[in-house]
DNA sequence: TTGTAGGCGTTATCAC
DNA sequence: GTGATAACGCCTACAA
């Protein structure tokens, strides 16, 4: 496997122009001195301030309309300190799962006429606490944290919260005052999908993944999820594991690992009649290590994974738990909107279930 | 293939707390009162003007830093018009390629200090004129649009363009006065990618695509390509088309489709060496069908696409032209940027190669 | 080299 | 109901 060297070849200029003469935006003034009345009438009439005269709000409006105005967010932003802006800070803007916690959070977002700014954190610390800084110069009205940087230092989140920015974290197991934190639920998710396994008569399921030094909630959810729906079914555990698999792996890398996994229960005489990958990846590798040896899923054995990234473009699509991430940024977009506005909810944390998808990686699609 | 009914299961509320008091954020002229000086000379301190002592500057930094000031953007903003904020229009925020020049776009203002608000256009005019406006109320000093709306109506860019905001386009044929435009070159890319099919020793390759109804550019340059690259080669075309396929497929669809149309040719006596696919679920599909039929790629028949979504997350990973998404958000970003700083380079077109990376899915890797 | 005053577009608080 | 006027945080002539 090899890469051609990159080329960027410049194309040819077909026109040039001189610089733009600016034009300068219509302003409330402008509207103001159309209809020779006081700009703060106009201002308030825009708003649907309610004393106002009905026919000089629509006189207002229908010529701001005509004139091609549109409030300008930053002026009204210096006023009342708020400016209908969102920012998303993420590890990066790569992994998909990201891009779905940022596409939920747009999505709500512009549902309510408000924007989304969005940061990477590279997944540091310090990247976490540049972006919140930019964020809040932004002077954003809200932000949602999800970057998993740590479990220590908060100092950053502490900061926005105290100058009044509502804060949102998700997938972060923290307990910190005002914020409200939205996480996966990942144990009993799993243990749904063991219980599809069972129902469709596996009793020998091999877990495919890693142990991290660092605590990561849904590593520990999930392997605990497993034992658990085993040791009820009274089924013997297998557990083909990586230990200590360090922070910050590629896809590449994990489809390796789950590959030589897989290729190490291949070698035994009986072979186990599901596999449980912990992600996509590892189930990637999965699927590798057996079409090497030409076996057939889900005919000659079943390959299921948590998460759900790049599952449905498999061959074949893959069963998975797919990961809230979307609904993720959904949700806690609509909770700072709400506070932001001015409706209080209440602030604590919220579990949100994974979702079992059955495509034909299991044994029920041959039916 | 059936989907559970999503379940969202609200967790419990552990805490609350009274709105937090809001703690207004450091001004300059917080700085200027701590100096005793006036608050234009801290301004002019952190703008690094060239005509104030080293000795005030070295001071109103150090406080400046000491406080935790940070510059409010909308408080410059305001009298600027500027605000080092990019505005990206994409079709949606969930196609990958989409998230890719986000990315590509993000990458360079980091780096430059800018930032980047984005916006969907949910695929229409109306959602690409809308996100528009929303962006031109938040201030924002350029646009990138990468939003294939449509040719013909671009009113709402150039109301842009007039106002003083730099645009740029990406992936979108046209030609207007002041608007800088970035495009893939497809026809020799894929030209590229035909030459090393032949080099690995393959004469008949079949084509796995579509017409489409619209002039799609991408479309219309890879069928030139295989065409050109076929004839200059003595060899005779193949092409398996779906004609007149709609806009707006999903992926499942041309998973479907690229399927079938590989079906068919599998039940040719005389099976192709080589099948090129118009694009990564054109391929997917083609897989699906080989698989179905026990045909391992590539020792049985090779499978190459236009265009790397998942293709490197297949089994065998496929070689494709990947499209130049990532780098046309950041070329985009950059070329605003720098005209934004005042350094007017001159406006036109650029076209941008595609890359081909080379996996497990041709011959090469066989040796 | 530094200080003063005016303004960017909007909202909010007074009067009228 | 409406109209002045003063903020908001910052930049920039112009003056000192």
């Amino acid at each position: 496997m090899f890469l051609d060297k990159h080329t960027l070849k410049k194309g040819g200029v077909i026109n040039k122009i001189p610089k733009v003469v600016e034009i300068m935006s219509i302003t409330i003034k402008d509207i103001a001195k159309e209809l020779d009345i006081s700009f703060s009438t106009v201002s308030r009439a825009l708003r649907d301030d309610p004393q106002i005269a009905e026919e000089t709000r629509k006189r207002v409006k229908k010529m701001a309309k005509s004139m091609g105005y549109r409030k300008s967010s930053i002026g009204s932003a210096l006023v009342t300190g708020k400016n209908n802006v969102l920012g998303v800070i993420v590890t990066d803007m790569v992994r998909p799962f990201n891009l779905s916690i940022i596409g939920g959070a747009e999505k709500v977002a512009r549902d309510n006429e408000f924007n989304i700014i969005s940061c990477n954190s590279r997944s540091t610390l310090e990247g976490e606490k540049y972006a919140t800084e930019v964020l809040m110069s932004q002077n954003v009205s809200g932000i949602i944290v999800a970057s998993l940087s740590g479990f220590k230092d908060v100092d950053h989140i502490l900061v926005a919260r105290d100058k009044g920015v509502e804060v949102a974290v998700i997938n972060r197991f923290i307990n910190i005052d005002g914020i409200h934190t939205f996480v996966g639920e990942y144990l009993n998710s799993t243990i749904c999908m063991m219980k599809h396994l069972f129902q469709e008569g596996h009793e020998e399921i091999a877990f495919v993944g890693f142990d991290k030094p660092l605590i990561s909630q849904p590593v520990v959810e999930r392997l605990a999820g497993y034992g658990r729906a085993m040791k009820e079914a009274g089924l013997k555990e297998d557990l083909v594991l990586r230990p200590n698999l360090e922070m910050n792996t590629t896809p590449e890398m994990e489809i390796e690992i789950g590959w030589e996994l897989t290729e190490k229960i291949l070698t035994r005489k009986h072979l186990p009649s599901a596999i449980l990958a912990i992600n996509d990846f590892f189930a990637l590798g999965a699927l590798r290590a057996l079409y090497s040896k030409r076996l057939i899923v889900p005919n000659d054995i079943t390959v299921v994974c948590c998460s759900d990234v790049v599952a449905p473009y498999q061959v074949p699509p893959l069963t998975t738990l797919r990961e809230p991430y979307h609904i993720a940024g959904e949700c806690a977009a609509q909770f700072l909107i709400e506070r932001i506005k001015g409706n209080m909810l209440p602030i604590g944390y919220e579990k949100l279930d994974c979702q079992l998808v059955i495509r034909e990686s299991c044994r029920c699609s041959l039916r």
